[in-house]
DNA sequence: AAATATTTGTCCGTATGTATC
DNA sequence: TGATACATACGGACAAATATT
């Protein structure tokens, strides 16, 4: 009795070629990728197969396709894998929630230092407008949610950390479907402390910038585990 | 002159209808998909469009599907994305691994006082054990990478937050695609570092623990920022 | 600006192999 | 063994979006 070696799945195989054409013809982001028809042939599969390959690819972000034009290289992208996959189940209990901003609040204050010395002047100019936009969302609305994430991403962007930006970006959008249960209170208080982040940013405190991270994360909902400290 | 609001692809639109219904209906590993002719009926679209849908699941990991049986949920597994897109993206520049270990460097440093104190007497005798097998694997092989995974996540298993498992199980998948580059010297005297991370645990002592952790950080490949201060 | 070609998007039908009862 | 349900795979056809002439 021989070993049953049960072959891959064939749109399996042909996602793997696809890969390896790219890789070995070492395309580059914006390279067009041969036209379906071309694949086809070259493969030796149905339209079919070869479309459920690349249209996983597409959804993974490695490629982006269209009408007339073709399929086109992406430059690397985890956005779509961390929101899809990686926190794909988040939504579901609010411990798997909590745990989320648990680990947005300690990258956040891990990475605050770098974070600090890397802002220029322009960055805190923005970051001053933004904190502007929060209250006026406030004022406004009540809320604040789309402006509280453009000023945390914006704090952390120019570190240039892809992966770090793709995670935050990931835990915000889970965010922004579970801030509802925030007490006006609390949301007050915070504009001001976005507000205090700015001054220390302005003033080029590192100390009080880590204070007023500090004392923003210790607020409200941010409070699965102790405060930060040093050991 | 109106906002031209271009409709999404059909195929990304019914993958997110799958996702959704996976999650509305809690679906957990095991379950069953609705079939193919099922699915199609109910949001209304083609076979090959639910297909291009289904099988990206199915490539990502999400789903296992086998004629005959069905459609199945399949527990979190992140393997097929890190082999098929991380892997293969981030060997363009490896800017995006030491992004990755960064991030994990700040995740275990900023988790280590709570996994201290979550870590029950059998974990440390297990941590004990595993430090031994990375002693053991290194000097029959000269490396160690599978015994270091596993030594590092049973420090943080405890702790009991899926999300960070996760993360940090990620990472790491990467991580053994990308250790040979290290040298000899480092990995000797990262043997010795795991064994005084270990020492610490056993006499109860945080502050040991601690320094024993940001010396495992700081030495080899670890390089890429600062190391943990205080601020 | 308009017509035409190219390329992907979407649908349908059919045959085959596999798992289950 | 046979029957059924299901995914796998192929092929053709037309629509829609984009590029080209």
């Amino acid at each position: 009795m021989s070993v049953n070696q049960k072959p891959e799945k064939l749109y399996i195989q042909t996602f793997r070629q696809i890969r390896g054409y790219i890789t070995s013809k070492q395309l580059q982001p914006g390279d067009q990728l041969p036209t379906e028809q071309a694949l086809c042939a070259e493969l030796g599969v149905s339209r079919n197969v070869l479309r459920e390959a690349i249209k996983s690819m597409e959804l993974m972000g490695m490629v982006s396709a269209s009408p007339g034009r073709g399929t086109v290289i992406q430059p690397f992208n985890l956005d779509f894998i961390m929101q899809n996959v990686l926190f794909f189940r988040v939504g579901e209990d609010d411990q798997r929630v909590r745990e989320m901003f648990d680990i947005r609040r300690m990258l956040e204050m891990s990475y605050m230092r770098q974070a600090f010395y890397a802002l220029t002047k322009d960055d805190v100019i923005l970051l001053r407008r933004l904190a502007g936009n929060i209250r006026q969302e406030f004022e406004k609305t009540g809320w604040f949610t789309a402006a509280d994430r453009e000023f945390h991403m914006s704090l952390f962007r120019p570190l240039g950390n892809t992966i770090l930006n793709s995670l935050l970006d990931a835990i915000w959008m889970v965010d922004e479907d579970f801030q509802l249960e925030l007490k006006r209170s609390h949301l007050e208080s915070s504009v001001r402390k976005h507000e205090a982040i700015v001054e220390a940013l302005e003033q080029y405190d590192f100390f009080a910038f880590a204070k007023a991270m500090e004392a923003h994360f210790s607020s409200g909902k941010y409070t699965m585990a102790q405060t930060y400290e040093e050991y």
